[in-house]
DNA sequence: TTTTCATTGCGTTAATATGACACAATGATA
DNA sequence: TATCATTGTGTCATATTAACGCAATGAAAA
């Protein structure tokens, strides 16, 4: 099936399926090796970059439709994936933008829901960028992480979605703890510290961040240190699932120096 | 016109004039008298109660959609009014819900816009209770202020969406400023405090709490104190609007003991 | 007029949290 | 065996917080 045929064939489906004037997108950071990334698609035709985002099912809750967008980009599951705005700017996407893709792609309409003006609610989800088997969706040709600090260009409004998500992601990041399917079951202080750093962008303080961290009661300390690596071993950690659960909702509390 | 024309009116405009599948609800407290109050409509059929809202014109801001409604219902305007979550639980409304409400107002309809699955962002606002005058829509027999420690049955999921908006409101209180279009232009410490006792529904250490209060600069102390008043008269503050409005944004960062 | 007294403004103190930094222990590498 | 970057633990001055004391005020009571 040509591009063209798939392309007309999901916009008539689309109709059937999904509700109208509603859409979700996903601002997935991905953290791997001290540096933080975001997840992109690149459309077919636009050449601009896109957040992954889709529609909601008839039936679908929303939060199963960001779940099932997460999931069929990158295959993970389970997942602490949270909405965070709605972007309901009228002028965020046009008619005309939206043929313009169309008449890109070889693909003439006039009239389709997807020309219609959409709603879009944002959400957010931190994975572990290893993990992660990116598929790019039908309308993309690429499907790639994104330094935050380097981004390319991107379609609507996706620049200040991402650049509110990445906001509250710091904000949020002294009062909910962050790091679980993240890092590894098994880690070191350092590798959550970077952690940190990184989604702040600053340095840390490594013992006044030690102490504060080990004073939420999330860490749960191993018997067990970091083998085969130079100078001082560090001690394993692992998240403990209650506390770290219990601060998802109810928040830690503290500022970081 | 009877109720039943127009509502069947209504029903027809509305398909043209609004964005199917989105709706907006507003849960509009209101301070009065040391009471924390939150604006209900009674639905002129189904008896229960609802949190005033309404549906987004085509080519309308969702922002402009809530600040409609908050203007239709109370008259006030200029009001700081934010989205706070969107609620969106397929079985939250269903046909039959809406049907069934149709049929108690006399009017059969077999299919409508209304009757389809809708989605719903909330929007929150703490308003002057005595600044209000209170219009019901015409869906509605009533439009009054219920206490939030004593609500009535309402419809659909608007318990829990109110619920939502005060656990937020009290949440937010350590780093948003509150006051402002709430409390009249000139006021004392007292009367802030009991503003901030009401919400958080706990009592306050008065010397703390203007420590407090007053190392954050939203406020500015007049030359004047309070007449006609029985023991000590407490003097007069105003918000500084140029702080307040930087501490709406950037948040104030602390915890009221 | 004088006294009473609930309330206000300002202050104190102890406990706790924070930011900045010191130092010894570790263990692969030189 | 010595080196040295890194880690774990601790110290200390300062800031913040929670809890409370006390004199001033001024309408109401005596």
């Amino acid at each position: 099936m040509s591009f063209k045929e798939e392309i007309t064939q999901h916009f008539k489906k689309g109709q059937e399926l999904y509700l109208r004037h509603i859409s979700v997108d996903c601002v997935i950071f991905g953290f791997h090796q001290n540096k933080l990334n975001v997840l992109l698609l690149q459309s077919k035709y636009a050449g601009d970059w896109a957040l992954p985002g889709g529609f909601i099912l008839k039936q679908e809750h929303m939060d199963d439709a960001a779940n099932r967008i997460l999931k069929n980009r990158t295959g993970l599951h389970n997942i602490y994936l949270q909405q965070f705005h709605v972007f309901s700017e009228p002028s965020r996407s046009t008619k005309l933008m939206n043929q313009q893709f169309l008449k890109n792609a070889g693909v003439v309409m006039e009239e389709s829901w997807m020309f219609e003006r959409f709603i879009t609610v944002g959400y957010t989800a931190l994975v572990d960028f290893s993990k992660a088997q990116l598929i790019p969706d039908s309308f993309s040709v690429a499907c790639e992480w994104h330094n935050v600090n380097s981004l390319p260009g991107m379609i609507l409004d996706h620049r200040e979605i991402l650049n509110t998500a990445l906001l509250q992601l710091q904000t949020n990041l002294n009062y909910h703890p962050v790091g679980y399917n993240l890092l590894p079951e098994k880690f070191t202080m350092p590798e959550l510290q970077k952690l940190y750093e990184t989604i702040l962008n600053r340095p840390l303080d490594r013992r006044n961040f030690q102490r504060k961290i080990t004073g939420t009661k999330i860490l749960k300390k191993l018997d067990e240190t970091k083998k085969g690596v130079a100078h001082k071993a560090p001690n394993y950690y692992k998240f403990d699932l209650k506390n770290y659960k219990k601060a998802l909702k109810g928040g830690m509390g503290f500022q970081l120096s």
